[in-house]
DNA sequence: TATACTTCGCTAAAATGTAACGATAAATGT
DNA sequence: ACATTTATCGTTACATTTTAGCGAAGTATA
């Protein structure tokens, strides 16, 4: 899909749930999905720079944040970084592969992966709220 | 198993591999080990001011990554805290449940929700060589 | 318009993590 | 014992990542 459809469907998915896509949240999106692998703040920050000349730290955290909370995107919790999520609005478990090498950024959706979790968190009689599963290692590509 | 016995157990595991088990990284180490949960890098320097006066930011992460690097300590990815390992030497795959009520950190190793993640990994062409596994949630005694 | 609410620009600072360098201290070879 | 090498430590300074606070500007609602 398109970016620019991408983005249509973001606008449609928020203002349904009666939040704003603003300027700065779309373009932050779209900058998002303009990548392979996932961005640091900092990155972001200079990129949205070059048109956003007065876009500070908080200028893109407070976006990001938005973004985080709308399910737009998702952070990488090993990389200290951000990526943009294709499949919003569906609650799905989040995952990821990680390519040290060239970047890349895949996202999964192993419902056996999420139930074994589960399943054995269950049996130390723990409630899984939300999982952070990040494989790093080497795509296809770069092996 | 005792605090003390653990830490001979990791000395004579350092020694053995021709490491130096100094008095600051066993006593980062016993830190480590006398608490529940993770503890930041933060944390962990003001604590061990209490002894060592003079250290610094650099000292705590020093030490952090020897101890990381010879697997007697794990880093949570998501709340960026360190916590101690029990069962070092046997190389495990790491997966946690991190309780976001008491801070309990329960280390667990299944190797099905291991080997379920790398076989999704390999349906993608993608070669797992480090996986983070966290899932947040209530333990059993804060549900 | 009046009102409430959200977003934004800005400043500052907190929290987290590293690089660099010389001084000690320990291991090694003679 | 002595010199040589290596690892660790103390210290300083800095880099990176993230958040708090405040008032101005924008937006919805009545
Ligand atoms: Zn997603
Ligand atoms: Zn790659
Ligand atoms: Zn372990
Ligand atoms: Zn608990």
């Amino acid at each position: 899909m398109s970016i620019g459809s991408q983005v249509e469907k973001a606008r449609q998915y928020c203002e349904q749930k009666g939040a704003r896509f603003t300027h700065l949240r779309e373009t932050v999106y779209a900058l998002l999905l303009d990548k392979e692998g996932a961005v640091g703040a900092y990155d972001l920050l200079d990129t949205l720079k070059e048109t956003e000349t007065n876009a500070k730290p908080a200028t893109v955290y407070r976006t990001l944040d938005f973004l985080l909370e709308f399910g737009l995107i998702h952070r990488l919790e090993s990389t200290n970084a951000f990526v943009a999520c294709h499949h919003f609005g569906c609650s799905h478990p989040v995952q990821f592969l990680i390519c040290d090498k060239c970047g890349l950024v895949k996202e999964i959706q192993s419902e056996g992966l999420q139930d074994t979790l589960v399943k054995q968190a269950e049996s130390y009689g723990f409630q899984v709220s939300k999982q952070t599963i990040e494989a790093h290692g080497l795509c296809s590509a770069c092996q």
